[in-house]
RNA sequence: UGACCCAUGGUGUAAUUGGCAACACGUCUGGUUUUGGUCCAGAAGAGUUCAGGUUCGAGCCCUGAUGGGUCAACCA
């Protein structure tokens, strides 16, 4: 069976078997390799991770998880010219914050650079290699198409010793980029156009970040991927679905490499698509080098990074990749969904604090200049053992603007002239004045408290239709607030043809609030804590954020169905 | 004149492997509520892309069609 064993969060969720699960089923039932289940994930460090990877995290680590089986983490840095450690250790750190541990596996496909050398040596002298001293323009040319069969290269049938010397020669570094390849010689004419004699390896001169200078010459993709599995024992190789038509070959290499009954397995699902966002690392890599965003950890990004710093839990990125599923469907997931995994989990678990983002100063005339006092509000009422907490309250407050109105629509149930209604967890208040400034706009309003309403209740048994949050002026810690959006106003940016997807940005993506003012229960906060702001949302505390000028990220709204019905009209 | 893959409410995933199409998100309604949140109750929404076939019976098996995706980087 496939249910987690582990009852982790009490929740014990039995989670259908996906079409991997079975496969990987039918492959113990039949006895394959040993009854054993390893898989791995293997970014290429050329970008950070994103919410996509995250999925492909989740699958691989899930899977050695319910099998008992293991998670190898694989950097496959093939192309020099493209990857870096800044990007390594960005894919670790986020990985280890999803929750996952590949404990001492960590692999590194430029660690097999040489056997990967030798079993290219190796293929060469069983006639299955060759290289080739075409151009790559006129390789293409060869290639056909895929109605077209290819047609072989001049260059196809050279001896064994001089395919050896030429590819130890190309090693040395004698020639130049693109003057040679080396080719694996299988069938020019295959329906399949990547077993059409595949590149396996290509002279680049440039620094690796691991082997720095020691190579000249570099495996590609599908000679390195499949032989690594080998190596280290893979039995499962996850991957997406555009690898699909790349399958036949890494067969082709594993048949080459075997000598036991092991024998790793690819298995293709469909990647994650999110609307609203790009998820492919060079858009994303765009982005951020011109600047549309501040960086691979900008909140709006679908990267892991900014997921975090936007206030993402682990927890509610494991829970998405849950409910997305696995299938091999090309399908795009609702953003709806990732905002409804985090809404669950910190309703669940964030501290509640009031605080007003676009404040309006009330000042309450009956209530003793210079005198404050000190209420208890509850901390979660989700979670009693969270406790309570100390709000001081003043004559002088500030209120979401928001919550006045001075013609108060029909089912409008906040403050307005000569209204009543309850500040949470302190008093009723009354509305007895709107003051305003020489261009009518209001700016503050003179209300009255109700002593015997303590606390939020009135003894007399009198009702309020509404519970406003509020602040104490003087005791408010002013801060900075980050209002987020979704980064495009398209739904799918990439599917116009002849538009770039940059033109769908949305320019109200980001909105900065500077005059806010949160209650002081936030004073001590450190970056990534996460809050409800109670009526307003969900927010955590930026890293840019300092002692001095606290700066809070809004990671997503809460449901607000007056404001729905609102925009309905 | 190709190969491979895919097709179930608006979205995503299920369906004991041939037996009443279910769950989640979203949407809507009502209730509870010191958050217009949460929670609770309920509703609408697919008859499974189409056409044949096998069968007592098909979302599931077979055939064909249609639609969509991937593949012709010295990227992964």
């Amino acid at each position: 069976m496939v249910e987690k064993s582990n009852v982790t969060d009490n929740s014990e969720v039995q989670k259908k078997a996906n079409f991997i699960d079975l496969q990987i089923e039918e492959d113990l039932k039949a006895g394959k390799n040993n009854n054993r289940v390893h898989t791995r994930f293997p970014p290429e460090p050329n970008g950070y991770l994103h919410i996509g990877h995250a999925k492909s995290i989740c699958l691989n680590f899930g899977i050695a998880e319910k099998f008992g089986g293991k998670t190898n983490l694989r950097f496959d840095d093939t192309n020099p010219s493209k990857e870096e450690t800044e990007y390594v250790e960005s894919i670790k750190d986020d990985i280890r914050w999803l929750g996952f541990d590949w404990e001492d596996r960590l692999y590194f496909t430029s660690d097999y650079f040489d056997k990967l050398f030798e079993f290219a040596i190796q293929l060469i002298k069983d006639g299955k290699a060759y290289v080739d001293d075409q151009d790559a323009e006129t390789i293409a040319s060869q290639k056909g198409t895929p109605t077209r069969p290819g047609t072989e290269s001049p260059f196809r049938n050279r001896s064994v010793e001089e395919n050896l010397d030429l590819f130890r020669r190309m090693a040395a570094g004698e020639f130049d980029e693109g003057s040679r390849v080396l080719r694996a010689k299988i069938d020019m004419a295959s329906p399949n156009m990547h077993m059409r004699d595949p590149f396996i390896y290509r002279i680049i001169k440039a620094h690796h970040h691991r082997t720095g200078d020691k190579w000249k010459i570099y495996p590609m993709y599908d000679f390195a991927h499949g032989q690594s599995d080998y190596w280290e024992g893979i039995t499962h190789s996850v991957c997406t679905l555009e690898f699909e038509v790349h399958r036949p070959l890494y067969d082709w290499f594993i048949d080459q490499l075997q000598e036991s009954d092991y024998r790793p397995r690819q298995i293709e699902f469909a990647r994650l698509n999110l609307n609203y966002t790009v998820m492919s690392k060079r858009k994303l890599l765009e982005l951020v080098k011109d600047g549309h965003v501040k960086g691979w950890d900008d909140p709006r990004m679908p990267t892991i990074s900014g997921l975090r710093r936007r206030g993402y839990t682990p927890e509610s990125i494991r829970n998405f990749a849950d409910k997305v599923g696995v299938t091999k469907v090309d399908g795009v997931i609702d953003v709806s969904l990732l905002e409804f995994s985090i809404k669950e989990h910190l309703n669940r678990t964030a501290q509640r604090v009031m605080g007003v983002l676009n404040p309006l100063k009330v000042v309450i005339t009956n209530y003793p200049e210079g005198e404050s006092e000190e209420l208890d509000a509850v901390n979660n009422p989700e979670d009693e053992s969270m406790g309570k907490r100390k709000v001081p309250f003043s004559r002088e407050l500030f209120i979401e603007r928001d919550d006045f109105m001075e013609d108060p629509p029909r089912k409008f149930f906040r403050l307005g002239p000569g209204r009543e209604v309850r500040l949470r967890y302190a008093y009723y208040i009354t509305c007895n004045d709107v003051i305003k400034d020489e261009n009518g706009e209001i700016t503050e309003l003179h209300c009255t408290y109700d002593p015997a309403t303590k606390g939020g209740n009135s003894p007399d048994g009198r009702k309020v239709k509404a519970t406003l949050h509020w602040v104490s002026v003087k005791h408010a810690v002013q801060s900075e607030v980050r209002l987020y959006d979704r980064l495009f106003n398209d739904e799918n940016p990439l599917g116009h043809k002849d538009v770039d997807f940059k033109e769908f940005m949305n320019p109200e993506s980001l909105k900065v609030l500077l005059n806010c003012f949160i209650e002081p229960f936030v004073k001590d906060a450190k970056p990534l804590d996460h809050f409800q702001f109670e009526r307003l949302g969900y927010f955590n505390v930026d890293l840019d954020s300092t002692k001095e000028n606290i700066i809070f990220n809004r990671t997503v709204a809460l449901r607000d169905s007056w404001a729905k019905s609102q925009k309905r009209k």
